[in-house]
DNA sequence: CGATAGCTTGATTTCGTTCAAGAGAAGTGG
DNA sequence: CCACTTCTCTTGAACGAAATCAAGCTATCG
């Protein structure tokens, strides 16, 4: 059961407010100021905090200061409680990250409502991401799910895409967010001498298109279809205005952003000083990850030497080279020109 | 002259804002509806614009929503101005990216306060910041120029770090965002065989560590200094909270570090498929800009060759051979091992 | 003054690319 | 449906770019 804590100094306003959340169905904590209010949100970590303005000893401001400060309550949706109206105290409510104002007198559908949408939201972002380029994904998804993403799958009109086609390509003007319902999809940028570099591979499930859309850039890279994609289109407006007006999800995406340049990083390095050899097994180990296609019960890559080839950044037939070696080493097996994983550790903890 | 549109159905409120903003020395522009204000809005492109939410014909939100879409109005400051002190109108107006909210009466000091703010940081954000990593820099430094972001330069204690020294290192966790305010750091990460990669190159001016800060986890790459620095230290929740609890910086992070993306998958492509003659000259001019020393009224650049090889990827003696060969086909200079540019588009322009 | 770090060049080796060619699978069109 | 091209996968051989090993040279520092 969710619990409230409610922070006021005065014991009718409090007893008032437990009142109609108990009837609601919510557990709730009270608190008679500011001090002892924090203490019981550091213990209890509640589901949601209300809290007053004005209070003696530790005021509202610095209730939700210090639970800023702390990553353990940090995220916790927090509601102020005011009898003023006064603008610059609702601003300043607001830039210190308080979720809402409630202003008093207030009737019970509106503080019930409040809570409502709060908590939901909470839930929803407080998910953990993995941390990799695929949390956006996971993260769009969520948002979507919840309603915050101004987006229906169901109403929306799905495009079928056949191989070799493309879903955009360098130079163009974003128009939409891709929502790769079924399919594959390689995303690659082309050097100087026309060689294909592929940055991304999108399954099922998958967002594509984001970066440059928030980047509000034409597109500096091709997105061709390996395997017939049905792809759901959504407004450049709808993800933008999404993105940019929520407070909440712009966080999470900078810290989703953020975690791509590190994997990119990551990348770099091994790009630079890594064996082939050592590329290659973990090209393989993420393709797999990503792309593994449960066929016949068998797990098997199923993306040409070519494309693997020009993910891991080097000639196919160096690719292939090394594909036999592993082959002959039983950390992969081929069957029907397809590659099977026997041993993800190995492969894993290859040494240069 | 800052040009201020203000939209709103009642004449006498019209004409008594506009008195007290021209009073003020601002030029107004009045529009009765909104349909009026939106064309007025997109021909004029005021400085900022004051709108009531009732009115006939398209209402306020209408206004807020239709100039949103619009990429070349998307971002003038909006103050929404009602007589309503419900929580819900604001909310959605809030949500809309509205910018701010004025509630009927109002007093002139008041109005005055809400544009000021909001012109200044409009001012400061609208600025474009040059699509790389250093553009947080210059986010960032504007940023605490304008009051924004929690820190004074002047009141904080500067600390004096020495070559060879280390800023941090790997494993640890971030406590400080570093302003490098004199000297040179290079940010590099360790392979498996202890070779060193350098994933960024900072001088006076940079910020150091806001990527782990964003991302919350230990430092996976070491800071070590390479010149005499010295640093600025910013409390994390300083600078987390002021990323975190204002929609408008957080807008303007997530696209930079998506510029970080990209130009990060440009790098890949680069290690991945261009000749090392080529990634030398990349690098040269990259370097050359960033760390340009005015010595005796000559660009020089001035760091280890050990230090350059390991900013491309590869072994010191490859380098300097690539430099030799740069040097003999004239394209720099070497001057008591000081590297100097002579020809920086044919350093460019180069084929693989 | 010796020692150490940084820069440079030469010789050798290694890894991966490129060129070449064939075998099999998969489209394609008459 | 068959002959055709075309594509994909694979292996061999030769080549080449860059790493490594080695050594000398210069500048700097304690």
């Amino acid at each position: 059961m969710k619990n409230i804590l409610i922070i006021d100094d005065h014991p009718e306003i409090r007893e008032n407010i437990a009142e109609i959340l108990q009837l609601a169905g919510y557990a709730t904590s009270l608190a008679e100021n500011g001090k002892k209010g924090l203490e019981i949100a550091m213990k209890e970590k509640p589901s949601l905090i209300i809290c007053d303005i004005m209070m003696p000893e530790l005021d509202g401001y610095g209730v939700l200061h210090l639970l800023r400060k702390n990553p353990e309550t940090e995220y916790i949706p927090f509601i102020f409680l005011t009898a003023k109206t006064e603008r610059i105290d609702f601003r300043k409510g607001m830039e210190m990250g308080a979720d809402d104002f409630i202003t008093k007198p207030f009737d019970d559908i509106e503080l019930l409502n409040a809570i409502e949408t709060r908590i939901k939201k909470f839930g929803i972002l407080q998910d953990r991401y993995t941390p990799d380029e695929s949390g956006a994904n996971e993260l769009m998804r969520d948002l979507c799910k919840g309603g915050m993403l101004n987006m229906d799958f169901s109403q929306q009109e799905s495009e079928v895409i056949s191989k070799k086609q493309f879903l955009y390509s360098e130079n163009k003007r974003p128009k939409y967010l891709y929502y790769l319902k079924r399919g594959k999809i390689k995303i690659y940028k082309l050097n100087d001498d026309g060689k294909e570099y592929i940055t991304h591979l999108a399954t099922e499930g998958d967002f594509i298109g984001y970066l440059s859309l928030l980047d509000n850039k034409s597109y500096d890279d091709n997105a061709e279809v390996l395997e017939e994609a049905e792809v759901i289109l959504i407004s450049k407006d709808d993800f933008l205005t999404s993105v940019f007006n929520d407070l909440t999800i712009a966080s999470k995406f900078i810290k989703l952003i953020t975690q791509n340049v590190k994997d990119q990083e990551e990348r770099l390095m091994n790009l630079a000083y890594s064996s082939l050899r050592k590329r290659i097994a973990k090209a393989l180990v993420i393709i797999h990850a990503k792309l593994n296609v449960q066929k016949s019960g068998e797990h098997t890559i199923d993306i040409s030497r070519d494309d693997i080839a020009r993910y891991v950044g080097t000639a196919t037939e160096s690719l292939i080279r090394t594909l036999s070696d592993f082959k002959a080493e039983k950390l992969i097996e081929i069957k029907e020109g397809k590659i099977r994983i026997l041993d993800v550790d190995k492969l894993n903890g290859l040494l240069n």
